[in-house]
DNA sequence: TTCCTGAATTTGGTATACCATAGTTCCGCT
DNA sequence: AGCGGAACTATGGTATACCAAATTCAGGAA
């Protein structure tokens, strides 16, 4: 096919570095994800894998192959006979996924009092400030994504390599609602409050007060969660 | 709405199979762990998909979805340039996974205490009384699994799905490391007082408690895991 | 109308073919 | 003999074809 040449050597034109060469398959992930994360996927709906491969000029295989990813991020479930859809999780299933993840967040917390290195507070205390100067000008969007930054600089300072992949895949699944959460600015005091312990925390290297912290924070959010799901209405 | 009738017949009829049908990935995804498991792919091996498949008598596309999910659960890894391999995870890198597992079975604990019913209490309390009562009679790999039991069936008892599922993920990647050091029997003595203290934690439905005995009981695993790398010889 | 039945269609699972790049081998030049 | 590079091979990524199970739909009997 030689629609397969031109994809080729626009890709090879438009990216200096051969090295970093994506697959087809991550590059679908990153639309679908961005996709279903803007409702254009809703959730519950079915994905025929023929039509959205033909949808994005692709073929199944790497259509596949993402969904797989989406899956194993838990974006995207199936039912019993294996057709895929976008998951549409209750917010019990969502609560029961933000216990999880707040409990890898206390041990990142708790880790990043142990391993940071001094550039790496660094970094984290920036993310602090910034979301603390800027929390009436940034829009929604800029500072749930600072505040998102704020807790993977934190999770990656902790050096735990299993721990950083698997916060990267809860933080996916729970993307949306949290986002959705963020936005209605409930208590944005309490979380620049509780941002602001954490870093205190991580800066005095107090693991225990490190972890407390995040899992408060967290906990928050589950609550949030809930407070939300009640008046789901006024939407943008 | 009563259109429903019968179709829900249909399916109490055929109730007696609830389609049990596995796909040719997940059944190869099941050997090759065993085989990984048993060393018959040597950690730090090549996997050419093709020839691998070949061998298996199946085609490379069920293949490379079972290469994807052993590589979810880090059994597998690949090179840079996307080849394949048996993942060869250093102690440190062990030992950070451990580290996480430690903290979702924490999680366990605690959720066990407040969820579980008395029928999973008792059915944790019988895996504990078993590895009591046959230590001295099991073989390594029987004692093992009955303990492997043990850890799921508290985490299955906290009821929540997330957390069943990426502790089962981590099980799996942890699981050749655990064994080995499990069959060393060093202090199977601590390790059958640990599974008691879990135990009367969850019988008393003290969360923290139960907690803090399963945080205790993986990290005195991630010190036998070091122990154990550095007298890596009798073997088989 | 309601419900069953079976044909037509949709859809996911698997096999196979082809291509581009990574990895190897080996030859010719210095 | 050592080195560079040109063929050659191995390998993963992608596209396509085919099949069986699942779903949908239409027609007919009660």
């Amino acid at each position: 096919m030689a629609k397969q040449n031109a994809l080729t050597s626009l890709l090879n034109e438009g990216e200096i570095k051969p090295s970093q060469r994506r697959s087809l398959s991550a590059e679908t992930a990153d639309k679908l994800r961005e996709l279903i994360l803007l409702e254009k996927l809703p959730p519950g709906m079915h994905i025929p894998e023929r039509d959205l491969a033909d949808v994005l000029g692709i073929s199944r295989t790497p259509m596949r192959e993402a969904l797989r990813i989406l899956e194993s991020e838990g974006l995207v479930d199936h039912t019993p006979t294996r057709r895929s859809r976008v998951a549409n999780p209750s917010p019990e299933e969502l609560a029961q996924s933000m216990k999880v993840l707040g409990t890898l967040e206390a041990l990142g917390g708790e880790l990043a009092c142990t391993h940071a290195s001094e550039s790496d507070i660094e970094a984290i205390s920036a993310l602090n400030s910034r979301m603390h100067e800027q929390s009436d000008m940034l829009s929604s969007i800029d500072f749930f994504k600072t505040d998102m930054d704020f807790h993977a600089s934190i999770i990656a300072a902790g050096g735990n390599a299993a721990l950083v992949d698997t916060h990267a895949k809860y933080n996916a699944r729970l993307w949306r609602a949290r986002f959705l959460s963020s936005r209605r600015k409930l208590g944005r005091a309490t979380t620049l409050q509780q941002h602001q312990d954490i870093t205190n925390a991580i800066r005095n290297r107090d693991a225990g007060a490190a972890a407390d912290a995040m899992r408060a924070h967290i906990e928050t959010a589950i609550e949030n969660l809930f407070i939300d799901s009640d008046e789901q209405e006024s939407f943008e």
